[in-house]
DNA sequence: AACTTCACG
DNA sequence: GACGTACGTGAAGTTC
């Protein structure tokens, strides 16, 4: 080969910032023992690294590599236009130290580590890939970001380093609907929020691929804009001509930078074992040193001894100092496939041997109660997973052809008989991810599974806060790893096929792969629940929970659906009345239902004065604004009018949709009830929440909307009891602040608002004003949220100089109040989470941010531990309850926060209720014995309406 | 898919 | 000194 780079030779251009951003995401943010430093991103920059380097060695190995990074946030396209990514987020605080050294590690990997000011690591990159081709040589760039995909052609291919496939020409115009040539055309028609690229507004990436096909090219679209046959299209394009190619400046890479370097400089060059391990020795990366040391025959050097602790800090908060085990790769071959007893049973043998086994079910549904199980995967250990299908079948597509099962399958009863003392087994851990799930469809089929794991609970348990805990979100971060999406398999929206219809073996690589993902999760979280201290919760609250929470959604609720439909009805009438109103008023028609539409209507065609845009510029026309339009009757007679309509219309479609349509479309078939699903670890502050449909925002705040709850029943013989605590926030309040005045009212039984006015307004509680006592119960609820002047101010609509005035005085006669939110965030600051009594901890990642979100961290914060501690509370007492009821006919159906409505026989009532109140007023103890005492209601009725 | 609105504790 | 503000949820409908 002749000097320098040329034909033969084949350049890797890594996209730098991709790998840091992608590192930073990946992993939790683990910070270095020694000193705190966070270096997650780092870690997980070097795994990334040494994987490539190891992966590099092939046969289609690169002769010269390159790491581009970007310099700096100002480049020349800021000068173009200054919006340019302008509403990209700011680096998170703990990433910023970490870039440096990602330039570090690089050299310490000897690969060529490039910038350049004033420009984009696109741009460079852009650069580079021309110089290679036009020498005749092969360019690979290692990223999946499309802005690099205009380079894509001629000998240039991009690489998704994560997901490990090639992008070609023909992706690429899989992605964008055009040759890479045009990439860029379609790009700046199409804009891009990420990069605040405005583009032609109106148009994505479809349309643009679209009139770039017909016409050829950007500039001769532009021209020939007027041929455009749609309207809105056409003026568009003729409107936005020069933004458009101001786009188009802005999203074309530079081939051309500057640099100040050749190809030649990025020779590979094999890293020096012992500057890189002196390195990675010095980030503590004890794993990966050990590696390179294997790879290399050499000895890893000692570790470094640890220097003294740095002083606080809140870089280990939230449970996260954790160190990532080296993850054995996924080898979806050894997935096995269970068509036979003997076989099962050799899986079920391995599980007893063990004393756990990882599952997961497959089904035909999300809805458990109508789910059919199609099979069960298993897993032992990592990658030793099998797939055990039940129920797949095709065919049955025609008018009366019954679906057949697929050979290749054991039958479900045989399965089910040898699988039940297994997973009912005292000895043996069943764990899964979201395990309701599961215990609901094989509950169903006669297995109650005992004992259980949750990883989904684990996670919820370590890093509430942190992120979501699905399993997608928990492989990725935790793994690194991405499952096969569910997607590839059933497919989406209207083609949408059930799981029975998949492929076997598809299924299998699948199913077995979420028990294996299912099974490493677990053995990372689990050793950590003691180490950060969840492990009383998670044992005490979540886990428990689920079985509880089973049955509840099991039993449902009987729903009287044809008292939803005759409400319904009343509602459609009502509606069409107050349309024609709307009409009437507005002196046009129009979609009462577009808050756009209305907008435009009350402030453009009416000239109601001070409409407020919203930031996407559409007037707000929320219930706030309505309301003050109704009080214009002397100004504006028209408008107060058609406001007033509205509201009515609002009030009545909410009702109609929200409940009394879709409540009869939930009615299950089989059960006449209603089947709600709670998520457990759905919210951050140990709340649970409710879906399909959502039992715990049924109306009651209003006449009307309350009547809803007439149409939740007892069945013949029995009647609906609902419990809930009084006060329950205000009460765990007064015991953590420790405020005196509020212990005593509450051990007294005092009206707590009207004690609060009394205090705050030196007048006696006897005769209290109603209006006055309404204000100071404002405030005790502004107190939980993290109170502010504006926020009280809006609520009460008074001014807000009087809205702080309150304030004031209600801290002055409550100190220890403001004490509390002081330490309360302080302790938020330093640790990056917040505590409640019983030792829940949720994560507040966001509380030393800078710009807007602090201030939402700050009051979340403050309410945290509140919130989180009544949730706590009736936690306890749901888990506690089936044992306590166990000799009274009544079942726990229903969960609303601080409030259980149970189903109970006539005749049981009053035992039901004096037992579930000892329960829930003594839930708190005996960890935490509170100095106020918790106060439980209790109703009974016929029907939920009668019971609250 | 994002946004707006509104139901609950 | 400006800025944006009550906490936590889920669902339906419109708009892009």
């Amino acid at each position: 080969m002749a000097e320098g780079f040329g034909k033969g030779c084949h350049l890797h251009l890594i996209d730098g910032s991709a790998f840091i951003f992608r590192a930073y995401h990946a992993l939790p943010p683990l910070t270095r023992k020694s000193d705190g430093l966070p270096i997650g991103a780092v870690s997980g920059f070097c795994n990334m690294l040494f994987k490539y380097v190891e992966e590099a060695k092939g046969a289609d190995a690169p002769t010269h590599v390159a790491v581009i990074f970007d310099k700096g946030s100002h480049t020349f396209r800021n000068d173009l236009y200054d919006q340019y990514k302008a509403n990209r987020e700011a680096m998170p605080e703990d990433l910023r130290p970490q870039i440096p050294l990602t330039r570090t590690a690089t050299e310490a990997f000897n690969i060529a580590c490039k910038e350049l000011a004033g420009y984009e690591a696109d741009d460079i990159i852009a650069t580079l890939a021309r110089q290679a081709r036009e020498a005749g040589g092969r360019v690979t760039i290692l990223s999946s970001d499309k802005d690099l995909m205009q380079l894509v052609g001629g000998g240039v291919e991009m690489l998704d380093p994560m997901k490990n496939v090639q992008i070609g020409p023909e992706e690429v115009e899989k992605k964008f609907g055009v040759t890479p040539d045009k990439v860029i055309d379609v790009q700046a028609l199409a804009g891009d929020s990420v990069d605040n690229i405005p583009g032609a507004p109106g148009i994505g990436i479809k349309t643009a691929a679209l009139l770039i096909n017909e016409y050829g090219d950007l500039e001769t679209l532009l021209e020939r804009a007027g041929e455009i046959k749609q309207p809105k299209r056409r003026q568009t394009l003729i409107d936005n001509a020069d933004q458009i190619r101001l786009s188009k400046q802005l999203v074309t890479l530079d081939p051309e930078t500057p640099i100040d370097f050749t190809l030649d400089d990025l020779e590979v060059r094999d890293p020096e074992p012992e500057t890189l391990m002196k390195f990675l020795n010095e980030m503590e990366f004890r794993t990966l040193t050990r590696r390179v040391a294997e790879k290399s025959g050499t000895t890893p050097p000692p570790a470094l001894e640890p220097v003294a602790k740095a002083t606080g800090g809140a870089a280990e908060a939230g449970g996260s100092a954790v160190t990532l085990p080296e993850a054995a790769p996924f080898t979806p071959e050894n997935y096995v496939h269970i068509k036979d007893a003997a076989t099962l049973a050799k899986w079920l043998d391995k599980a007893r041997a063990r004393g756990w086994l990882a599952i997961d079910t497959e089904t035909t549904s999300l809805d458990e109660m109508q789910a059919d199980l199609v099979g069960v995967s298993l897993a032992i250990e990592p990658n030793e997973a099998a797939y055990l299908p039940l129920g797949h079948t095709e065919g049955g597509d025609d008018l009366f052809g019954g679906a057949q099962l697929v050979p290749e399958q054991m039958g479900l009863q045989e399965a089910l008989a040898l699988l039940k003392p297994v997973l009912e087994d005292p000895s043996i851990l069943k764990i899964g991810q979201n395990m309701k799930y599961d215990f609901k469809i094989l509950a169903r089929h006669g297995i109650r599974m005992a004992p259980i794991e949750d990883t989904m609970l684990l996670s919820y348990s370590l890093h509430a806060g942190l992120h979501g805990h699905g399993m997608d979100t928990l492989s990725d971060r935790y793994l690194n790893h991405q499952p096969i999406p569910i997607k590839d398999l059933i497919g989406s929206g209207k083609s949408q096929i059930t799981f029975d219809k998949v492929p076997l073996e598809k299924a299998v690589a699948y199913a077995a792969e979420d028990a294996d993902i299912t099974l490493r999760l677990w053995q990372l979280f689990k050793p950590q629940l003691h180490a950060q201290k969840a492990t009383t919760i998670y044992e005490t609250e979540e886990r428990p929970l689920v079985p509880v929470l089973a049955d509840m959604e099991m039993a449902g609720v009987k729903v009287d659906a044809s008292v939803l439909a005759r409400m319904s009805n009343v509602f459609a009438q009502k509606m069409a009345q107050l349309e024609d109103e709307i009409t009437e008023i507005a002196g046009q028609k129009f979609n009462v239902g577009s808050p756009k539409q209305l907008g435009e209507i009350l402030f453009d065609v009416m000239g109601v004065e001070g409409g407020k845009k919203g930031k996407t510029g559409a007037y707000s026309t929320g219930a706030d604004v309505l309301e003050d339009i109704t009080t214009m009757e002397d100004r504006n007679p028209a408008a107060a009018k058609l406001a007033s309509a509205v509201l009515d219309w609002r009030g009545i479609s909410k009702l109609k949709s929200t409940y009394t349509d879709a409540l009869q479309t939930h009615v299950n078939p089989e059960t006449g009830r209603v089947h709600t699903s709670y998520s457990i670890a759905g919210a951050n502050t140990g709340r649970l929440a409710s879906t399909d449909p959502n039992l715990q925002n049924i109306p009651v705040r209003s006449d009307e909307g309350r009547r809803i709850r007439e149409a939740f029943v007892a069945p013949e013989g029995r009647r609906i009891v609902s419990l809930d605590y009084s006060q329950i926030e205000l009460r765990i309040l007064a015991h953590v602040a420790q405020i005196d005045a509020l212990k005593q009212a509450f051990r007294e039984g005092v009206d707590i608002h009207a004690m609060t006015a009394s205090e705050m307004f030196n007048t006696p509680v006897e005769g209290m004003d109603p209006m006055i006592r309404r204000q100071a119960k404002a405030i005790n609820f502004g107190v939980i949220y993290g109170i502010s002047g504006f926020g009280l101010a809006r609520n009460l609509r008074i001014p807000r100089a009087e809205a702080q005035g309150f304030i004031d005085r209600y801290f002055e006669r409550f100190p220890g109040i403001r004490q509390y939110m002081e330490d309360t965030t302080a302790f938020a600051k330093e640790h990056a989470y917040v505590e409640t009594l019983f030792g829940r901890r949720i994560n507040t990642p966001e509380i030393n941010a800078k710009g807007p979100g602090a201030g939402f961290a700050k009051r979340a914060a403050i309410n945290a531990p509140i919130q989180g501690a009544a949730a706590d509370i009736i936690r306890r007492a749901m888990v506690r309850m089936p044992e306590a009821i166990k000799g009274i006919d009544a079942t726990m159906l229903l969960q609303v926060h601080d409030e259980l409505i149970f189903e109970v026989a006539e005749a049981d009532v009053d035992r039901l209720i004096a037992t579930a109140r000892e329960i829930m007023e003594g839930a708190a103890e005996p960890a935490v014995k509170l100095d106020v005492p918790l106060i439980v209601d209790a109703g009974q009725g016929l029907s939920w309406a009668e019971a609250h």
